[in-house]
DNA sequence: CCGAGCATCTCGGAGACCGAGATAATCCGG
DNA sequence: CCGGATTATCTCGGTCTCCGAGATGCTCGG
């Protein structure tokens, strides 16, 4: 690479942190259209924001979620877990299963028929945007995994720090 | 075949999943980390979920903002959006000015103060995040975008036609 | 077997949200 | 310019959600 002068080095550098600027400003884009996509969700749904945020952990929890780890994840009192859990199961859409060794512990499973009603709504969004990944090359496809997964990591850790639990 | 926990379902189908998909579930994991920051942000601003959200609508609204938008961006009455403008005001966040020609509508934005907090403590995680587009070299930054700016759109789309609005 | 610790539920009270008006300003056809 | 329709906001009573302190039932170490 050829020399470059110092105006042409601080042109770049500029040059460099406002298109850093500009991906941030579009993660932010698609995050503020995501809420619009959970908040339409959760109407077809009919399902309070809340609801439906819980709905979204009992989906991905990786392990047994019970209403006290809901209420953290939540931010709400364990007593009001346990009347989210009472609508969420009258509705249909959440299963208490006593866990068979730990009798005090309740596993929270969302039903098949309310998965099953969430994956079919999501489903054209879901291929489309799998299309939209074809559109990329394999190594842009895979700068493109890798700032996802780091600004995911950043995000969660931030949101961590900042956490005064 | 034994049970499966629900642990050992999620890595199996995790298995299964195309290259283009793994795009995708990247793109989900950002958006849950980034529902993670806004609900720490609102418990630091000491907000509901509900008038945080009003509070970033406020700051990013293009032009003038009024109750009753609020109320249809928010999907709440209006009246409960009244008192949720009272709350706000209440708490310093928010102001109402009065519309110099049309003395019906009521202009809200967020006081100086309130944006200052907000940017203040957000400052910390939108420098992690340029820094880590700054990695990216100049094609990547570019693919990255790319992608983002059209999943927003796609989101977007989906969302607007999903909605009974 | 006992007491500490934990997950969940119960219950009374405070507050948010709804929705059907009331009020006031603006717009529009005649 | 007038009267009705429309629009923006607010008021108010009722219902449901959420809080938080305590009760209940279960587990575990000694």
């Amino acid at each position: 690479m050829a020399e470059e002068t110092q105006a042409e080095k601080v042109e770049r550098i500029e040059r460099q942190r406002t298109e850093a600027e500009e991906l941030s400003w579009a993660l932010r884009a698609v995050v503020q259209a995501s809420g619009e996509v959970d908040r339409t969700l959760a109407r077809r749904l009919d399902l309070r924001p809340l609801d439906y945020a819980a709905m979204t952990h009992a989906m991905n929890a990786p392990d047994l979620l019970g209403p006290v780890e809901l209420s953290e994840r939540l931010g709400i009192a364990t007593g009001s877990a346990t009347e989210l859990v009472d609508r969420l199961e009258a509705a249909g859409h959440l299963r208490r299963d006593r866990h068979p060794n730990d009798r005090r512990r309740v596993s929270l499973s969302p039903t098949d028929t309310s998965v099953r009603t969430i994956l079919e709504a999501l489903e054209p969004l879901l291929t489309d945007l799998d299309a939209l990944a074809r559109d990329f090359t394999p190594d842009e496809q895979a700068a493109i995994q890798r700032y996802l997964r780091s600004a995911a990591d950043r995000l969660h850790r931030y949101a961590r720090r900042t956490d005064g639990t």
